[in-house]
DNA sequence: CTGGGTGCAAAGTATTTGCATGAAC
DNA sequence: GTTCATGCAAATACTTTGCACCCAG
């Protein structure tokens, strides 16, 4: 019994294999969009639907299990939900990494700048990963 | 002859009527998405076709003449380039603000994180807006 | 057992493409 | 006149839905 089977009951989601393997996909991999989770979830599972992947990514993402990431000029990722970050994405290879940024001193100034009440702040970096410059 | 007829020349961009629209459309209302686009040309053009409008979009983007906003749980929105500037989002209202801020701290802090080289940075916040607080 | 999840097929929505006609330059 | 844009229809891509069957709890 793996370690996200408690972890999805407790978001009040049955911890199905296919949930157990998306939930592991996230986590080996970081990002994924639905094309290579897909992907990969046919490798374990031959006759998996593409509905089921749609179902559960939305299910998910209700749940607040999993997050959606909108990246210029790519499709959409999803990650487990974790402590809020940002985004560096590479625009060579694709390559996603988490930053942790305290983003509260620009949000401050931005509160400043409009009447906005801001509650959140997505940032996406773009350029060249290390491998790829 | 209108402002942009030698603006969108000058991206190598025929400036048809559809596109001079179009581009007021975005010069008034700031951003716009694909609906919103096609509804308000469709007052101005009877017969208008939305391959015209995906065609301009995509024409217009790859000529640099506008850019793409991802926008957290919405659909994208266009607006005409200008100088680099964050986003703020009223979740309540779909409202959008243009917001100028110096990135250029964080983005050496991010760059002091990562092995990436940055080149741009994307921010949208999400809140509320003046009227919806 | 019972409720919810899965897979399949079909439907729905979004976006792109091909082509004949028409307009910009 | 030549090149490129438009509008229509068809094709493709993406996502959701309905339903019968099956599995987690």
């Amino acid at each position: 019994m793996n370690n996200y089977t408690e972890i999805l009951r407790a978001h009040n989601l049955k911890a199905t294999p296919q949930r157990l393997e998306i939930t592991n996909a996230l986590y080996t991999n970081g990002h994924m969009n639905i094309e290579n989770l897909y992907a990969m979830m046919l490798e374990k599972f031959n006759s998996i639907s593409l509905a089921t992947i749609y179902k559960n990514i939305n299910i998910m993402l209700e749940a607040a299990f999993i997050q959606e990431v909108k990246i210029p000029n790519a499709k959409s990722v999803y990650e487990l939900t974790k402590a809020s970050h940002s985004h560096a994405v590479c625009s060579n290879c694709g390559h996603i990494e988490d930053i942790t940024l305290d983003l509260s001193s620009i949000q401050n100034t931005a509160m400043g700048i409009t009447d906005f009440k801001i509650e959140t702040s997505d940032l996406v970096f773009s350029g060249l990963c290390k491998k790829c410059q």
